[in-house]
RNA sequence: GCCUGCAUAGCUCAGUAGGUAGAGCAACUGACUUGUAAUCAGUAGGUCGUUGGUUCGAUUCCGACUGCAGGCUCCA
């Protein structure tokens, strides 16, 4: 029997028998064997040993690739859960995927493993690979492997397997002693694997990822294509951590945080500069865009709040508050009052679409478990607005507002979003036709944008579905920034309503969108976008007027006075130190402009510029300098040069 | 909230195998009048997160609490 196996470059070849993927690749060239993982059979991820016995097209997955590294981080995860199974053979396994830059593993284990324990498997693992394991793949009858792992004591595995569809093949693959339930592929063996990987943390996980269930151990590691590919990471890693916002916000001065009002910032001078440069950006930008800014209560008696649904849904995330037998709560989002705000006077389907924008300062008692710097805190302040609308005006509304979206993130520096459309939960309120209109709206309004976007089915609120714009922090955390939701509910619920042309009463439809967020969370993105070197219309401090003699000292107030007359945040510094101590701090601190001021400057009333990222220094005239900075603010200009 | 770890000077960190702690930078004082990433000298600065316990004695060992970090869960 022959079989015909075509390549992508749509090649043919004939094998006598069945081939496997080994013997395919030793075929094209051994470079190809050397580095080849697994192999891609009709569009499916085989094993490299397992035999190919019909006419195929096929693809070998070499280790560097994106499908080739998740091979090798699957098989980690597995010469993990072989090397604890060996160190402390009383640990139950239960899952081991593959994730993003590496691997992790699900632990159940009485005793908590230790990061002594850590270094321990990993020289383990060391030895598996250099054991170099033949790995087989074989097919199990349901039963059979049930009944296998219960013997074992193994009763997650045990429960994973009883739950598969039933027209699911059950595979388990075989290392050594080690078995272990999975859909594969694999390498043919453990050496591969080789020595691109390293554990990198413990930590806590439920059982199917619910805080109902047992809890486990689970152990992160990284795992590359080889030890230089890892070596690369860590350092990529090393280089993230200094950009972190915590750290930046620290030694910039920006603000803190205490113990006594945990998840709530002190903004200091500098970071409040730039918190009121970006809220002042946004007022500008959403009047612009036909917004009506308002501004609503902090604190509102729980009555509403029990009204709009909040305080069942929100309940315990609520911060309360009694006074003369009344009760009140601090607001968690701002919906309800902007309701408030509609319902007062009569609305005319003339006034649609409405569209009410309040920078909210909002407060939610998040676990303590989940506050991160300032990007997850307890109290925040959300550029926050809801367009009160037809169900026609829903995709326009929609549309104007993924372009406005896009200005502003362009304007920070942002080219990367990922989007979202999350759909028709079970639990809803609503027609099915009207989901059907609101979600074909959503989608056709991303589609109209020519927007690559990723589904989640079932993942919408209760009342209605919406699409999450996020942005990437340094080390590739994703964080939800955007929002558009539709809501057929709580205009409804808080008797919203307007007068048709017809003259009847109709109840309009609740858009809640937000693009930054929260402005506390942006801001944490924003400084570790630009590692803390700001551009020039952000930046706390814009320009740093340095002295190099005292006999200079009333120019340079002189000129600092110039610039802050031309709207620009000037600071002068007559300290009484060399002109390089100066240029050095001032560096340190990102500024875009330092201007140094010695006696000639003083006489000649120019300046000498040297701006952040260049050591170079430009001498000009005090009001060429002011002309030129005052336009990059104006136009919002990017560095060119992304400093370290 | 749960799991693991951490908490020492304003900052970054060292240290004490249980006998109340140290560096660099910053601060303060003085000298220096300086030309583009750290001028020199001196001074001062700490209930070693809070709180119980063990001990003759705890910053160090054990427990609780609070906060922080990384996850889980949740989410702007």
């Amino acid at each position: 029997m022959s079989i015909q196996i075509t390549f992508p470059d749509g090649a043919v070849k004939q094998f006598d028998g069945p081939v496997t993927g080994l013997t395919i690749a030793d075929d094209i060239s051994s470079g190809l064997r050397r580095n080849a993982v697994a192999i891609e059979v009709n569009g499916e991820m085989w094993d490299l040993t397992r035999d190919i016995d019909t006419d195929a097209t096929v693809s070998i997955i070499t280790r560097d690739s994106e499908e080739g590294l998740e091979v090798l981080r699957h098989d980690a995860a597995h010469v993990m859960a072989e090397a604890v199974k060996e160190l402390y053979p009383e640990t139950q396994v239960t899952i081991g995927p593959s994730i993003e830059n590496g691997f992790y593993y699900d632990f159940a284990r009485e005793e908590a493993f230790t990061p002594d324990d850590l270094e321990a498997i990993e020289a383990r693992m060391r030895e598996i690979v250099k054991r170099n394991e033949t790995i087989e793949r074989e097919v199990w009858d349901r039963d059979e492997a049930i009944a296998y792992f219960k013997r074992l004591g193994e009763i997650y595995k045990a429960e994973i397997i009883a739950d598969l569809p039933a027209d699911e093949t059950i595979t388990v693959y075989r290392q050594g002693d080690f078995l272990d339930l999975c859909r594969g592929p694999h390498l043919p063996s453990t050496g591969i694997l080789r020595d691109g990987f390293k554990l990198t943390k413990l930590a806590g996980a439920y059982w199917r990822g619910d805080s109902n269930n047992a809890q486990l151990q689970r152990i992160y590691g990284t795992a590359w294509s080889d030890k230089k590919a890892l070596k690369a990471y860590l350092r990529r890693m090393e280089e993230a951590e200094k950009r972190d916002h915590r750290k930046l916000g620290k030694a910039m001065d920006l603000f803190h945080l205490q113990d006594e009002a945990p998840g709530s910032v002190f903004w200091h001078p500098k970071g409040w500069a730039v918190y009121q440069a970006v809220q002042q950006y946004m007022a500008a930008k959403q009047y612009e865009h036909g917004y009506q800014e308002i501004k609503t209560p902090q604190v509102v008696d729980i009555s509403l709040w029990e009204k709009s649904g909040h305080a069942s849904k929100f309940g315990d995330d609520m911060f309360t508050l009694t006074n003369d037998d009344r009760m009140y709560a601090i607001k968690p989002m701002n919906c309800p009052c902007h309701v408030q705000v509609f319902n007062q006077g009569l609305k005319s389907y003339r006034d649609l679409p409405l569209r009410l924008a309040e920078f909210g300062s909002c407060h939610r008692n998040e676990m303590s478990g989940s506050l991160h710097g300032i990007m997850r805190v307890r109290s925040f302040v959300q550029d926050d607005a809801h367009i009160f609308c037809t169900e026609e005006q829903i995709q326009s509304e929609v549309k104007s507002f993924i372009d406005f979206l896009h200005e502003v993130y362009a304007d920070f520096g942002f080219d990367e979003v990922i989007y979202k459309l999350s759909t028709r939960p079970e639990q809803r309120v609503g027609s099915d036709e009207v989901w059907d209109r609101a979600e074909q709206a959503l989608e056709q309004a991303l589609n109209d944008n020519g927007i690559e976007w990723e589904l989640q089915p079932g993942e919408g609120a209760f009342y209605g579905p919406k699409i999450e714009f996020s942005l990437k922090d340094c080390i590739g955390r994703v964080w939800q920034c955007g929002t558009m939701q539709v809501d057929f509910s709580m205009p409804e619920r808080l008797e919203a309503e307007y007068v048709a042309e017809d003259g009847s009463k109709r109840v309009p439809v609740m858009l809640h969108r937000a693009i930054l967020g929260s402005i506390e969370r942006f801001l944490g993105i924003l400084i570790e976008q630009h590692a803390g070197a700001l551009p020039a219309w952000l930046a706390p401090q814009q320009v740093m007027v340095a002295t190099i003699v005292t006999d200079a000292n009333d120019y340079a107030v002189e000129v600092a006075k110039a610039l802050r007359s031309a709207g620009l945040r000037a600071e002068v510094d007559l300290r009484n130190e060399k002109i390089g101590y100066k240029v050095r701090e001032h560096s340190l601190q990102k500024i875009p402009a330092i201007l140094c001021i010695g006696k000639r400057e003083a006489e000649e009333g120019t300046v000498a510029v040297r701006r952040f990222g260049s050591k170079a220094q430009t001498v000009m005239p005090l009001e060429d300098f002011i002309e030129q900075f005052c336009t990059e603010v104006d136009e919002k200009q990017l560095f060119d040069a992304q400093a370290d």
